[in-house]
DNA sequence: ATCATACTTGCAACACCGTTGCATTTATAA
DNA sequence: TTATAAATGCAACGGTGTTGCAAGTATGAT
Protein backbone atom coordinates (compact mmCIF):
# COMPACT_ATOMS: atom_id res chain seq x y z
CA UNK A 1 0.00 0.00 0.00
CA UNK A 2 0.70 3.31 -0.63
CA UNK A 3 2.26 5.92 2.08
CA UNK A 4 0.49 8.89 2.31
CA UNK A 5 1.63 12.42 2.54
CA UNK A 6 1.24 12.78 6.43
CA UNK A 7 2.75 9.40 6.64
CA UNK A 8 6.19 10.31 4.79
CA UNK A 9 6.09 13.87 6.50
CA UNK A 10 5.52 12.66 10.29
CA UNK A 11 8.30 9.71 9.51
CA UNK A 12 10.72 12.38 8.61
CA UNK A 13 9.81 14.52 11.15
CA UNK A 14 7.90 17.04 9.61
CA UNK A 15 4.56 18.16 10.99
CA UNK A 16 1.52 17.39 7.93
CA UNK A 17 0.30 20.40 7.25
CA UNK A 18 -1.88 21.48 3.44
CA UNK A 19 0.68 23.12 2.29
CA UNK A 20 3.73 20.38 3.02
CA UNK A 21 1.07 17.88 1.85
CA UNK A 22 0.52 19.40 -1.51
CA UNK A 23 4.49 20.47 -2.01
CA UNK A 24 4.92 16.36 -1.08
CA UNK A 25 2.35 15.62 -3.68
CA UNK A 26 3.88 17.63 -6.36
CA UNK A 27 7.10 16.53 -5.63
CA UNK A 28 5.63 12.66 -6.06
CA UNK A 29 4.00 13.38 -9.54
CA UNK A 30 6.78 15.17 -11.02
CA UNK A 31 8.82 13.76 -13.65
CA UNK A 32 11.46 16.44 -13.82
CA UNK A 33 13.24 18.86 -10.90
CA UNK A 34 10.93 21.72 -10.14
CA UNK A 35 12.19 25.57 -9.47
CA UNK A 36 10.03 27.59 -6.44
CA UNK A 37 8.21 29.34 -9.50
CA UNK A 38 6.87 26.12 -10.67
CA UNK A 39 5.52 25.47 -7.15
CA UNK A 40 4.41 28.64 -5.97
CA UNK A 41 1.99 28.87 -9.26
CA UNK A 42 0.65 25.65 -7.97
CA UNK A 43 -0.94 27.81 -5.25
CA UNK A 44 -4.07 30.15 -5.15
CA UNK A 45 -1.27 31.84 -2.75
CA UNK A 46 1.17 30.77 -1.18
CA UNK A 47 3.94 33.17 1.03
CA UNK A 48 7.45 32.65 -0.96
CA UNK A 49 8.79 32.62 2.95
CA UNK A 50 6.77 30.14 3.59
CA UNK A 51 7.36 28.29 0.52
CA UNK A 52 11.18 28.72 0.83
CA UNK A 53 11.42 27.49 4.53
CA UNK A 54 9.25 24.35 3.42
CA UNK A 55 11.75 23.33 0.96
CA UNK A 56 14.41 24.50 3.29
CA UNK A 57 12.97 21.53 5.34
CA UNK A 58 12.19 19.00 3.36
CA UNK A 59 15.90 19.03 2.38
CA UNK A 60 17.40 18.87 6.10
CA UNK A 61 14.83 16.10 6.45
CA UNK A 62 15.97 13.71 3.03
CA UNK A 63 13.04 14.22 1.44
CA UNK A 64 14.05 16.54 -1.59
CA UNK A 65 17.35 17.31 -3.19
CA UNK A 66 18.56 20.53 -4.43
CA UNK A 67 19.94 20.92 -7.81
CA UNK A 68 22.35 23.07 -9.29
CA UNK A 69 22.12 22.76 -13.20
CA UNK A 70 24.11 25.75 -13.78
CA UNK A 71 21.45 28.21 -14.58
CA UNK A 72 21.23 29.79 -11.16
CA UNK A 73 17.98 29.07 -10.64
CA UNK A 74 17.92 26.46 -7.90
CA UNK A 75 15.70 23.32 -8.68
CA UNK A 76 14.30 20.31 -6.19
CA UNK A 77 13.61 16.58 -6.41
CA UNK A 78 12.14 14.20 -3.85
CA UNK A 79 14.53 11.69 -3.11
CA UNK A 80 13.86 8.25 -4.16
CA UNK A 81 16.48 6.93 -2.00
CA UNK A 82 16.31 7.11 1.68
CA UNK A 83 17.99 9.41 2.53
CA UNK A 84 19.32 10.54 6.73
CA UNK A 85 18.67 13.14 8.42
CA UNK A 86 20.42 16.12 6.80
CA UNK A 87 22.61 13.98 4.72
CA UNK A 88 21.85 12.82 1.38
CA UNK A 89 23.06 9.77 -0.18
CA UNK A 90 22.27 9.67 -3.61
CA UNK A 91 24.88 10.32 -6.29
CA UNK A 92 23.41 10.47 -9.84
CA UNK A 93 24.10 12.45 -13.04
CA UNK A 94 21.19 15.56 -13.89
CA UNK A 95 20.88 16.41 -17.09
CA UNK A 96 19.72 20.03 -17.90
CA UNK A 97 17.75 20.46 -21.43
CA UNK A 98 18.85 23.68 -23.09
CA UNK A 99 15.72 23.95 -25.12
CA UNK A 100 12.98 23.39 -22.72
CA UNK A 101 15.05 24.34 -19.80
CA UNK A 102 13.68 21.24 -18.00
CA UNK A 103 16.26 19.37 -15.53
CA UNK A 104 15.62 15.80 -14.53
CA UNK A 105 17.55 12.83 -12.37
CA UNK A 106 19.21 10.37 -14.24
CA UNK A 107 18.86 7.74 -11.61
CA UNK A 108 20.08 4.91 -13.74
CA UNK A 109 22.54 6.23 -15.56
CA UNK A 110 26.31 4.98 -14.78
CA UNK A 111 28.14 7.53 -12.45
CA UNK A 112 31.45 7.66 -13.67
CA UNK A 113 34.50 7.85 -11.01
CA UNK A 114 36.77 10.80 -11.31
CA UNK A 115 40.43 10.16 -11.18
CA UNK A 116 41.57 12.95 -8.78
CA UNK A 117 45.12 13.62 -8.64
CA UNK A 118 47.11 12.11 -5.65
CA UNK A 119 46.66 14.70 -2.97
CA UNK A 120 43.00 14.76 -2.96
CA UNK A 121 40.15 13.78 -1.69
CA UNK A 122 37.16 12.98 -3.20
CA UNK A 123 33.56 13.84 -0.77
CA UNK A 124 31.43 14.09 -3.78
CA UNK A 125 30.79 14.72 -7.43
CA UNK A 126 28.43 16.52 -9.07
CA UNK A 127 27.88 16.12 -12.85
CA UNK A 128 25.23 18.05 -14.84
CA UNK A 129 24.65 16.98 -18.97
CA UNK A 130 23.73 20.18 -20.93
CA UNK A 131 21.59 19.36 -24.01
CA UNK A 132 18.69 18.20 -25.78
CA UNK A 133 15.81 15.89 -24.25
CA UNK A 134 14.33 13.10 -25.64
CA UNK A 135 11.59 15.34 -25.68
CA UNK A 136 12.50 17.95 -27.50
CA UNK A 137 14.14 16.25 -30.70
CA UNK A 138 12.16 17.11 -34.08
CA UNK B 1 58.28 35.86 -25.54
CA UNK B 2 55.07 36.48 -23.26
CA UNK B 3 52.28 38.74 -24.51
CA UNK B 4 51.93 41.59 -22.66
CA UNK B 5 48.23 42.50 -21.32
CA UNK B 6 47.85 44.58 -24.12
CA UNK B 7 48.18 42.71 -26.32
CA UNK B 8 45.92 39.65 -25.02
CA UNK B 9 43.17 41.88 -24.62
CA UNK B 10 43.22 43.75 -27.88
CA UNK B 11 43.70 40.02 -29.71
CA UNK B 12 40.76 39.48 -28.05
CA UNK B 13 38.95 43.08 -29.32
CA UNK B 14 38.78 44.83 -26.11
CA UNK B 15 40.41 47.83 -25.37
CA UNK B 16 43.34 48.01 -22.63
CA UNK B 17 42.32 49.85 -19.67
CA UNK B 18 44.42 50.04 -16.49
CA UNK B 19 41.24 48.09 -14.93
CA UNK B 20 40.98 45.35 -17.58
CA UNK B 21 45.16 45.33 -17.82
CA UNK B 22 45.14 44.47 -14.02
CA UNK B 23 42.32 41.99 -14.02
CA UNK B 24 43.85 40.05 -17.02
CA UNK B 25 46.57 39.91 -14.68
CA UNK B 26 45.04 38.93 -11.66
CA UNK B 27 43.56 35.76 -13.91
CA UNK B 28 46.86 35.38 -15.09
CA UNK B 29 48.42 34.89 -11.75
CA UNK B 30 46.29 32.84 -10.08
CA UNK B 31 46.42 29.27 -9.20
CA UNK B 32 42.96 28.97 -8.47
CA UNK B 33 38.89 30.27 -9.74
CA UNK B 34 38.51 33.47 -8.79
CA UNK B 35 34.64 35.23 -7.17
CA UNK B 36 34.21 38.88 -7.35
CA UNK B 37 34.69 39.82 -3.81
CA UNK B 38 38.58 38.29 -4.21
CA UNK B 39 39.00 41.07 -7.85
CA UNK B 40 37.19 43.79 -5.58
CA UNK B 41 39.34 43.63 -2.90
CA UNK B 42 42.66 44.02 -5.01
CA UNK B 43 42.01 47.44 -5.88
CA UNK B 44 41.74 50.46 -4.23
CA UNK B 45 38.17 50.98 -5.35
CA UNK B 46 36.76 48.96 -8.09
CA UNK B 47 32.59 49.81 -9.08
CA UNK B 48 31.19 46.39 -8.96
CA UNK B 49 29.29 46.81 -11.58
CA UNK B 50 32.57 48.00 -13.66
CA UNK B 51 34.35 44.53 -12.31
CA UNK B 52 30.51 42.87 -13.37
CA UNK B 53 31.01 44.21 -16.87
CA UNK B 54 34.45 43.77 -17.28
CA UNK B 55 34.00 39.80 -16.28
CA UNK B 56 31.08 39.51 -18.48
CA UNK B 57 33.11 41.01 -21.73
CA UNK B 58 36.04 38.69 -20.56
CA UNK B 59 33.94 35.59 -20.90
CA UNK B 60 32.68 36.40 -24.20
CA UNK B 61 35.59 37.12 -25.86
CA UNK B 62 36.95 33.77 -24.72
CA UNK B 63 39.57 35.39 -21.54
CA UNK B 64 37.98 33.65 -18.97
CA UNK B 65 35.03 30.87 -18.53
CA UNK B 66 32.88 31.24 -15.51
CA UNK B 67 32.30 28.39 -12.82
CA UNK B 68 29.05 27.27 -11.04
CA UNK B 69 30.70 25.48 -8.06
CA UNK B 70 27.83 24.85 -6.35
CA UNK B 71 28.22 27.37 -4.05
CA UNK B 72 26.24 30.09 -5.41
CA UNK B 73 29.08 32.05 -5.78
CA UNK B 74 30.54 32.31 -9.49
CA UNK B 75 34.05 31.96 -9.40
CA UNK B 76 36.09 32.44 -12.58
CA UNK B 77 39.33 31.48 -14.26
CA UNK B 78 41.61 32.25 -17.27
CA UNK B 79 40.65 30.34 -20.59
CA UNK B 80 44.14 28.24 -21.20
CA UNK B 81 42.45 26.90 -24.81
CA UNK B 82 41.76 29.51 -27.29
CA UNK B 83 38.11 29.83 -27.02
CA UNK B 84 36.43 31.47 -29.73
CA UNK B 85 34.57 34.63 -28.99
CA UNK B 86 31.24 33.29 -27.22
CA UNK B 87 32.00 29.73 -27.67
CA UNK B 88 34.04 28.18 -25.06
CA UNK B 89 35.66 24.88 -26.12
CA UNK B 90 37.44 23.61 -23.12
CA UNK B 91 36.01 20.79 -20.85
CA UNK B 92 37.25 19.87 -17.66
CA UNK B 93 36.75 18.85 -14.19
CA UNK B 94 36.75 21.31 -11.47
CA UNK B 95 37.74 20.62 -7.99
CA UNK B 96 36.14 22.43 -5.12
CA UNK B 97 37.70 22.13 -1.53
CA UNK B 98 35.55 21.94 1.06
CA UNK B 99 37.56 23.03 3.76
CA UNK B 100 39.42 26.29 2.36
CA UNK B 101 36.35 26.89 -0.40
CA UNK B 102 38.85 26.99 -2.99
CA UNK B 103 37.99 25.92 -6.69
CA UNK B 104 40.53 25.10 -9.20
CA UNK B 105 40.51 23.76 -12.19
CA UNK B 106 41.81 20.12 -12.88
CA UNK B 107 42.64 20.47 -16.63
CA UNK B 108 44.76 17.69 -16.74
CA UNK B 109 41.76 14.92 -15.29
CA UNK B 110 40.78 12.72 -17.33
CA UNK B 111 36.91 13.90 -18.29
CA UNK B 112 34.84 10.97 -18.64
CA UNK B 113 32.02 10.15 -21.29
CA UNK B 114 28.59 9.95 -19.83
CA UNK B 115 26.30 7.46 -21.49
CA UNK B 116 23.50 8.93 -21.69
CA UNK B 117 19.88 7.29 -22.88
CA UNK B 118 19.05 6.84 -26.28
CA UNK B 119 17.04 10.23 -27.29
CA UNK B 120 19.09 12.35 -25.41
CA UNK B 121 21.50 14.58 -26.87
CA UNK B 122 24.84 15.98 -24.91
CA UNK B 123 25.54 19.12 -25.78
CA UNK B 124 28.53 19.64 -22.84
CA UNK B 125 28.81 18.38 -19.38
CA UNK B 126 30.02 20.23 -16.41
CA UNK B 127 31.56 18.30 -13.20
CA UNK B 128 32.63 19.48 -9.73
CA UNK B 129 34.38 16.93 -7.78
CA UNK B 130 34.20 18.16 -3.92
CA UNK B 131 36.34 17.16 -1.14
CA UNK B 132 39.80 18.34 0.06
CA UNK B 133 42.46 19.71 -1.41
CA UNK B 134 46.24 19.12 -1.70
CA UNK B 135 46.71 22.47 0.58
CA UNK B 136 44.47 20.70 3.28
CA UNK B 137 45.51 17.87 4.50
CA UNK B 138 47.08 17.64 7.94
C1' DA C 1 48.94 67.11 -32.28
C1' DT C 2 43.98 67.61 -32.66
C1' DC C 3 39.68 65.92 -32.90
C1' DA C 4 35.46 63.17 -33.79
C1' DT C 5 33.78 58.81 -32.53
C1' DA C 6 33.05 54.72 -30.19
C1' DC C 7 33.92 52.45 -26.15
C1' DT C 8 34.53 52.27 -21.03
C1' DT C 9 33.56 53.67 -16.50
C1' DG C 10 30.94 55.30 -12.42
C1' DC C 11 26.68 56.11 -10.34
C1' DA C 12 21.77 55.59 -9.67
C1' DA C 13 18.20 52.61 -9.80
C1' DC C 14 15.43 48.42 -10.08
C1' DA C 15 14.25 43.55 -9.58
C1' DC C 16 14.90 39.25 -7.63
C1' DC C 17 16.06 36.20 -4.13
C1' DG C 18 17.92 34.27 0.23
C1' DT C 19 17.43 35.07 4.87
C1' DT C 20 15.82 36.48 9.54
C1' DG C 21 12.67 38.40 13.21
C1' DC C 22 8.31 38.58 15.05
C1' DA C 23 3.43 38.24 15.70
C1' DT C 24 -0.35 35.17 14.60
C1' DT C 25 -2.26 30.84 13.52
C1' DT C 26 -2.22 25.88 13.67
C1' DA C 27 -0.89 21.07 15.04
C1' DT C 28 0.03 17.93 18.83
C1' DA C 29 -0.24 15.59 22.92
C1' DA C 30 -1.32 15.97 27.78
C1' DT D 1 -10.13 21.21 26.09
C1' DT D 2 -6.02 23.37 26.69
C1' DA D 3 -0.98 24.32 27.12
C1' DT D 4 2.98 24.09 24.26
C1' DA D 5 5.74 23.88 20.29
C1' DA D 6 5.82 24.45 15.53
C1' DA D 7 4.27 26.55 11.06
C1' DT D 8 2.79 30.48 8.60
C1' DG D 9 2.42 35.35 6.92
C1' DC D 10 4.34 39.76 6.70
C1' DA D 11 7.93 43.19 7.04
C1' DA D 12 12.43 44.04 6.37
C1' DC D 13 17.44 43.77 5.16
C1' DG D 14 21.38 42.57 2.28
C1' DG D 15 23.59 40.83 -1.69
C1' DT D 16 23.83 40.68 -6.52
C1' DG D 17 22.61 40.64 -11.51
C1' DT D 18 21.18 43.97 -14.69
C1' DT D 19 20.22 48.30 -17.28
C1' DG D 20 20.25 53.39 -18.38
C1' DC D 21 22.68 57.39 -18.71
C1' DA D 22 26.16 60.88 -18.25
C1' DA D 23 31.06 61.69 -17.93
C1' DG D 24 35.64 60.08 -18.94
C1' DT D 25 38.92 57.66 -22.00
C1' DA D 26 41.08 55.13 -25.96
C1' DT D 27 41.53 55.02 -30.93
C1' DG D 28 42.07 56.09 -35.71
C1' DA D 29 41.76 59.69 -39.01
C1' DT D 30 42.77 64.25 -40.20
MN1 LIG E 1 18.48 14.39 -8.64
MN1 LIG F 1 38.00 25.78 -15.38
ZN1 LIG G 1 13.82 19.46 -23.38
ZN1 LIG H 1 41.51 23.32 0.30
Amino acid sequence: MESTAKDTLRNHGLRPTPIREKVWELFNNASKALPNKELEMQFENIDRITLYRTLKAFEEKGLIHKIDDGTGVPKYASCHDDCADGHHQHEHVHFHCLNCLSTTCLEDVQFPKIDIPPGYLTENTSIVVNGRCANCQN
